[in-house]
DNA sequence: TTACAATATATAAGATACTTAAATATACTG
DNA sequence: CAGTATATTTAAGTATCTTATATATTGTAA
């Protein structure tokens, strides 16, 4: 499991890349993916998530469908058109994050095959 | 220049790697390195960085020493035998932290060249 | 049948890490 | 002589996350 202190800041990023690969998804089914996904690495907190979901709605980049499954309440958030500009915005700002935490971390990258 | 909720975490694994890389550092000078490193895209603060220099040596991952160059105190940083174990512990999660955002924000990543 | 695990959301209290801003001081450049 | 670059420090405020707790249903194993 990483250390959560590198999560921080990312888990925005997280939630909307995934809604706009899933369509729509509710907050349980957020953090089964991370985990899927990363194989464990990643798994989110419902202290972090919810809170991050009902302030990402607020700002009108998702909207929710409430719907009864089972007799359980599953709250579907998907992308607003606000939210896929955001979503396109913050995975630029990711791939440049990640390129430069490379370029420390594995300097000269071109020299691997030199 | 990158948002700095994503760098949030980072901060002190940078530090370490560069430390690693270049034996010695002083603060200013970790903050010119990372702007260079990633062509400006990653400004560190001084109210960000001296605060986890000073928390990394009280934990005995550093070990400084003062000098006087031009009239002007330089206070260098190096990494102790501890702080050199903590680097690698460090990179490794990084590394499977990079792993992880790749995962998710490019799923299916062996399609790449199918 | 009872207890535990999984599903599903919510939120309060506390910790921590970072931003912003201001202070201090010297050297160099136009 | 004003502004930029060098160099470190620290206080106050904010944001974000962790931890813990609450609530409620369904499925499963003993």
């Amino acid at each position: 499991m990483i250390s959560t202190d590198l999560i921080k800041g990312s888990l925005k990023t997280i939630v909307l890349k995934l809604l706009e690969e899933n369509g729509r998804m509710y907050g349980y089914e957020i953090t089964r993916k991370v985990e899927e996904l990363t194989e464990g690495k990643i798994k989110l907190t419902y202290g972090a998530l919810y809170p991050v979901l009902h302030k990402l709605e607020s700002e009108e980049v998702l909207v929710t469908e409430s719907e009864n499954f089972n007799n359980r309440i599953r709250i579907y958030y998907s992308l607003t058109p606000k939210g896929h500009s955001v979503v396109v915005e913050k995975l630029k700002e990711m791939k440049e994050f990640i390129e430069s935490l490379e370029k420390i971390v594995n300097p000269q990258p071109g020299l691997r095959y030199a």
